[in-house]
DNA sequence: GCCATGGCTAGTA
DNA sequence: CTACTAGCCATGG
């Protein structure tokens, strides 16, 4: 199973905005994720001296430690070293000149580097949607976040919120390729999806009954669209049947076609699919899983510990 | 009451 | 046209 933990590192490693997903470095560490493989052989030592202090490395004979001090500086500026070795770095500077002037060329290094995306970030996406307009496509923006059911994929075009997905147990390229299949081209800005995920982590803390978002429904039938109306007006805390769903959109006999269509909705939990159960009181499937349904439905109030 | 089975259904890819 | 479904219902044990 996927921890917690695992899954912030995972949203993290692809949470920067603007770049696209890395496709090997996210499925390799869905794999190792899902697999529990253990570590890789170390025939090559890949990592030299990994959990070495700095100050211990540099106390070895033949060793320089300005050639330490001087290795050690990219993931100074950059924040990534522990406190201790931080702390002896720091100390090294303060004693000794040519490191010291090194170390403050690395910071104006880094402050370049950080100007220079804040400029990317405010033109590159304007470009964008004329790209998508090319291919005669919808442009979306997504994002990550992290919830008590396991992370999430989160899009949304200027329209509305088009696509929540579980990474529970996949990764980020099937909700992607799922929207490409609705002609929206989606790319990565985690600020477009703020007001989602503000309303998302107070639905999951007990405090939203209610979603204020605009959904897009770009590329779903007009069925389909019938059937997540209908759903999205059962009310929180409360529960139905398909057959239910498919009388109030005037189709009595399509209680299948319902389960059809809901589980390919685009927008769990923002479209409440998870109050509609099995009319002889049975939990019912879930894209994410009957784990994740059920949560969901503690979270709203509904005991569902037992099928009658 | 419970559970499994099979016929029937409507909408998609 | 076919072969799928996050269903429903009646039946039988």
């Amino acid at each position: 199973m996927v921890t917690g933990k695992a899954d912030r590192n995972l949203i993290a490693r692809n949470g920067h905005a603007y770049v696209s997903v890395p496709s090997t470095i996210l499925s390799l560490e869905t794999d190792t994720l899902m697999t529990q493989s253990p570590p890789a052989d170390h025939d090559q030592a890949p990592i030299a001296d990994f959990g070495i202090g700095l100050e211990d490395r540099a106390a070895r004979p033949n060793v320089d430690p300005c050639d330490i001090a001087e290795e050690a500086m990219p993931a100074m500026v950059l924040g990534e070293l522990s406190p201790p070795d931080a702390a002896w770095l720091q100390g090294h500077v303060a004693t000794c000149g040519y490191c010291g002037n090194m170390l403050r060329s690395f910071e104006r290094c880094e402050l370049v580097f950080d100007q220079a995306t804040g400029h990317l970030a405010s033109t590159i996406p304007d470009d964008r949607p004329n790209t998508a307009n090319a291919l005669g496509m919808r442009e979306a923006r997504y994002g990550f976040m992290d919830t008590p059911v396991g992370p999430l994929l989160i899009a949304a075009t200027d329209s509305g919120v088009c696509e929540v997905s579980f990474l529970t147990h996949h990764d980020a390229y099937a909700p992607i390729h799922q929207m490409e299949s609705r002609r929206i081209m989606a790319t990565e800005r985690q600020a477009s999806i703020a007001p989602a995920v503000a309303q998302l982590d107070e639905y999951f803390s007990g405090d939203r009954d209610r979603f204020d978002l605009e959904v897009d429904l770009h590329g779903l039938t007009p069925f389909t669209r019938d059937v997540l109306e209908a759903t999205s007006n059962v009310p929180y805390g409360k529960v139905t049947s398909y057959g239910r769903i498919a009388d109030r959109i005037g189709k009595t006999r399509a209680s299948r076609a319902v389960g059809n269509a809901l589980g390919r909705n685009p927008i769990p939990i923002v479209i409440p699919c998870h109050r509609i159960v099995l009319s002889n009181g049975n939990l019912g499937w879930y894209t994410g899983g009957s784990e994740i349904k059920r949560s969901l439905l503690g979270i709203e109030g509904v005991r569902y510990d037992a099928p009658r």
